[in-house]
DNA sequence: TATTGTTATACTCTATAACTATA
DNA sequence: TATAGTTATAGAGTATAACAATA
């Protein structure tokens, strides 16, 4: 029996915004580590990292960590594994020897190009029913949600 | 330091959509379910199995698991602790004894409309940035994503 | 004394597969 | 023999706090 004979979609949480959001969410991640893992050889909490190092420059590890969304301890083994294989480096701050720059390789960079494309290819089929300029509106809504907002 | 001086939110995610979509759902999942343990009593995942029977009517708590994206025996204990507490009964398909029809009562009712109402009040906090119009674009949006798409 | 990165420990969560009852 | 619900077990994943180095 399908799912969705009606093209009802996400049936029990339709009128819930919330749950639409974590349910739909969780789904991308979900594809897109098992994707990641199978054809890329990262998880999904690796390209995080690799995106954020991309788009942000953390001047600490604790300051990667707290824009992946993660706890100083879990980025250490991930790291670990990242520039055994050569796609990131850490340096010391030759001005606080406490603190360690994270950074691409060049070789990392293509392993992110690699992942970005094999993401955009799960996001292309999760959001298939809508188009260009839809998919455009999501962007830009979800753009403007500051999830670290702090709860009152 | 505030982490968006200059209103750039996401920072390290923001042109990837995929990312996205996973960081805002992860958020509302993990204040929605704080808010829900503080003042209500249940979890996010309490919370979806009763949006999801009072949006549908699965028949069967193989389909109920279904339905909530959930194992099987998962569904299991979280049914024993809310029909302990009233929320929920558990009634034999007298056609088929196998099978277990779940239903909210009364009572899971006035719990349920009480959960709605926390997490609605998380959902405006994080959304507060958007106009009602825009919360319901994104919900338009969002309902037109099919989560059940098999991946190829 | 405070902070950064790291490590170790204990705890929770989850997936898996047996098991019982019914079909 | 197959399916629904349940239970038990092992394994993975996570949070927490202690620790060493630097400020």
């Amino acid at each position: 029996m399908a799912i969705d004979p009606t093209g009802v979609n996400q049936p029990g949480v339709r009128s819930r915004l919330s749950l639409l959001m974590a349910l739909v969410g969780s789904a991308i991640a979900d594809r897109g580590d098992e994707a990641l893992r199978a054809t890329g050889g990262l998880d999904a909490m690796d390209y995080m990292v690799l995106a954020v190092l991309d788009e942000s420059e953390p001047g600490s590890q604790l300051e990667l960590a707290r824009l992946c969304g993660s706890a100083p301890g879990k980025i250490v083994g991930i790291l670990d594994q990242l520039e055994q294989r050569g796609i990131v480096v850490r340096e010391r701050d030759p001005h606080d020897r406490r603190r360690s720059i994270v950074r691409l390789t060049a070789d990392g960079r293509t392993v992110l190009e690699g992942a970005d494309a094999i993401v955009e290819g799960v996001e292309a089929e999760l959001l298939a029913d809508l188009t260009a300029d839809e998919r455009g509106q999501l962007h830009d809504l979800l753009r403007r949600i500051d999830v670290s907002r702090t709860v009152a």
